[in-house]
RNA sequence: GCGGCGGUCGUCUAGCCUGGACUAGGACGCCGGCCUGCCAAGCCGGAGGUCCCGGGUUCAAAUCCCGGCCGCCGCACCA
């Protein structure tokens, strides 16, 4: 362990009892002994990780208007949509245990090491043959394998009172977007590109969560499905606009093809040198994921600290032909995953169109309707009828399936036309250009998903904003997203200076903002209670104030203060939390 | 699930190996009062722990043994 290492570590440890001590977040069920992969947020933890989720609505949604929309739908669905979505199929591991030593294996992938087979589809049954036959044992120890039997992650319940009618906790949010597409879809005027967004809680069935809050059998993820026409995904120059304004934004991405190569060391990318060198398959990937790269610097990650790994194609997911996970650096854990950016084709709606037999295609007219000329053989009708009687219906359909250029050979070379044993004379026979009208086309779009999981937003958050000063704590908590907007002091327990502070605290909880007041203790150590859970400012009332009616104003990071007038302190905080410099706020 | 280590006031921890004088000690935090003119000051008083849960050994268990739960590290797993 690195010196380096050692105070990630203990920073990690840090703040992991911080957020227990000042209400962030703890485990779950506590006074029973708690349940693996379920984490409770507290008072702190709820405000920040609902600011985040403003500051998610804002980037993914309310910047994207009109191309974005959200909905919200249930967590609970029933089986017949995770048959479709594949995750019954896909979301189990076939898995082996060793009755030796209890260790565990995916079985598919132990036959394939040993056998040299795909093993992949195959039953439990087959698998659990195959094993036997082959006689394979367990890798560590050589132990008797168990039976093969799947895991599924995904929760299970019923619906209302059948047994037989199960149900599932969405593993995604996802499938809700798929669902609803076409309804959406004319809600929206039937415009494409469409984005839908939802944010919900998720569940899935971790076989071992660990790592605390950013491993979660439990927890809320932010996603949108944007569905786009794989044919023309540039849309007339609209993605070239947007592309754009994310242009000078700067990618790493770790390439699936270097990671082959054993590379460690993502390269750099414009977004549009991303999509023009076709590391990102498809252009919108790549634009959700420069806003996702701006999105999470906002919360206090730096471009170095981040980039995109390219997954290998055996680490993706069932539905998805590209997938980006966005790594962050973290404390202890390392790299950590907080989303992921996949290319999930037409995969889902195709599966929903076939399980629900609904039709599920778009149609796109053209602006002009496209004539096609075209050649075609006919024949005369009343001939095939008298001549072939109760064969003519299938002389006329080979004659359809007849291939023009073939039929005008043979007329040429021979003078009749033969199919199907019979023969035609060239004088029943007319060849036409014919003029076809196509005023559009109907399709599936294609998707490309930016995914997020927010709790592990809350721990990068603290990770990132984590420092220490002068021996205290300071969580240096990006302005927008601190859970506590502002404190208000009197300096010292005076009556004057108790009453005055306490009306500029109320002003600032009518005015919506969180606020809090404290008179307790000395003025140093309140403003280190408010620096240890990331306040950015704290307003001062002192004597100064009795005869100027003016406050301080104390910015949680440099410590420096600037005097405002009490009838300027909402306008003063205002400014402050859009990221306005503390001494401007003199001049206001 | 396996192996290793661990679980003691709200938080961090001392004690555990070598069982008893532990009525489980300390620090920070918390509550009440005093004091306090700007960065965790001081004084007085107070509340707070069935030592993770269950069982066993023993005259006696925070301490030893077994099982469970939870956490960390490693292995496996992680659409």
């Amino acid at each position: 362990m690195t010196v380096v290492d050692k105070f990630n570590s203990d920073k990690y440890d840090k703040i992991m009892e911080l957020a227990k001590r000042r209400g962030f977040f703890w485990p779950s069920y506590e006074i029973y002994g708690g349940v693996a992969g379920f984490y409770d947020l507290g008072p702190l933890g709820i405000a920040m990780k609902n600011k985040i989720i403003n500051l998610w609505r804002d980037y993914f949604i309310i910047r994207q208007q009109p191309l974005v929309v959200e909905i919200e739908t249930p967590v609970i669905g029933p089986s017949k949509v995770y048959e479709a979505s594949g995750h019954l199929e896909h979301f189990t591991d076939p898995i082996v245990e060793c009755t030796k030593c209890g260790r565990k294996f995916r079985a598919d992938h132990l036959i394939e090491d040993v056998l040299h087979v795909n093993a992949e589809g195959l039953s439990p049954e087959e698998m659990t043959r195959l094993i036997r036959e082959h006689d394979i044992r367990c890798p560590a120890c050589g132990g008797i394998l168990s039976e093969v039997r799947k895991f599924n992650l995904l929760f299970q319940t019923t619906i209302g009172p059948y047994a037989q009618n199960r149900g599932f906790l969405r593993p995604e949010a996802a499938q809700g977007m798929f669902i609803n597409f076409k309804r959406i879809y004319e809600v929206m005027r039937q415009r494409l590109p469409l984005g839908i967004a939802q944010i919900g809680r998720v569940a899935r069935n971790e076989i071992s969560p660990r790592q605390g809050i950013v491993r979660l059998r439990e927890f809320t993820i932010a996603e949108i499905e944007f569905f786009f026409d794989p044919e023309d995904p540039w849309h007339e120059g609209l993605l070239d606009d947007m592309i754009s304004r994310v242009e000078h934004r700067k990618l790493r991405i770790l390439r699936a093809e270097a990671k082959r190569r054993d590379e460690t060391k993502p390269e750099e990318f414009s977004v549009r040198e991303a999509i023009e060198e076709k590391v990102i398959i498809t252009p919108w990937l790549a634009y959700w994921m420069a806003v996702a790269r701006d999105f999470v610097i906002e919360l206090g990650v730096d471009y170095i600290d981040m980039y995109f790994d390219e997954k290998l194609p055996e680490e993706r997911a069932h539905y998805a032909a590209q997938t980006f996970d966005q790594l962050v650096r973290v404390s202890r854990l390392g790299w950590l995953e907080v989303s992921g950016h996949a290319y999930r084709t037409d995969y889902d709606l195709s599966r929903h169109m076939r399980y629900s037999g609904k039709d599920l295609t778009v149609f796109r007219q053209f602006k002009e309707p496209i004539r096609i000329k075209k050649k075609v053989v006919l024949v005369n009708p009343a001939w095939v009828g008298r001549t072939f009687k109760s064969k003519a219906k299938e002389v006329l359909e080979a004659i359809k399936s007849l291939n023009v250029n073939e039929v005008e050979k043979m007329l040429k070379e021979k003078g009749v036309v033969e199919v199907n044993g019979v023969t035609i004379p060239a004088e029943h026979v007319r060849i036409v250009e014919k003029e076809e009208k196509i005023s559009g086309r109907r399709f599936l779009p294609h998707v490309a998903e930016p995914s997020f999981g927010i709790e592990r937003l809350v721990f990068v958050v603290l990770d990132k904003a984590y420092r220490e000063k002068s021996g205290r704590v300071v969580l240096s908590i990006p302005r927008r997203i601190a859970p506590i907007d502002v404190a208000v002091f009197p300096l010292v327990r005076d009556e004057r200076l108790v009453k005055i502070a306490k009306d500029v605290w109320r002003r600032l909880i009518e005015a919506g903002y969180y606020a809090i007041y404290d008179d307790d203790g000395s003025i140093g150590r309140r403003y280190a209670r408010v620096d240890e859970i990331g306040v950015p400012l704290a307003i001062t009332v002192d004597h100064v104030t009795l005869e100027d009616k003016t406050v301080t104003i104390r910015d949680r990071d440099t410590w420096k203060q600037v005097r405002v007038h009490l009838d300027k302190v909402e306008k003063a905080i205002r400014m402050f939390l859009q990221g306005i410099e503390l001494d401007l706020l003199t001049s206001i």
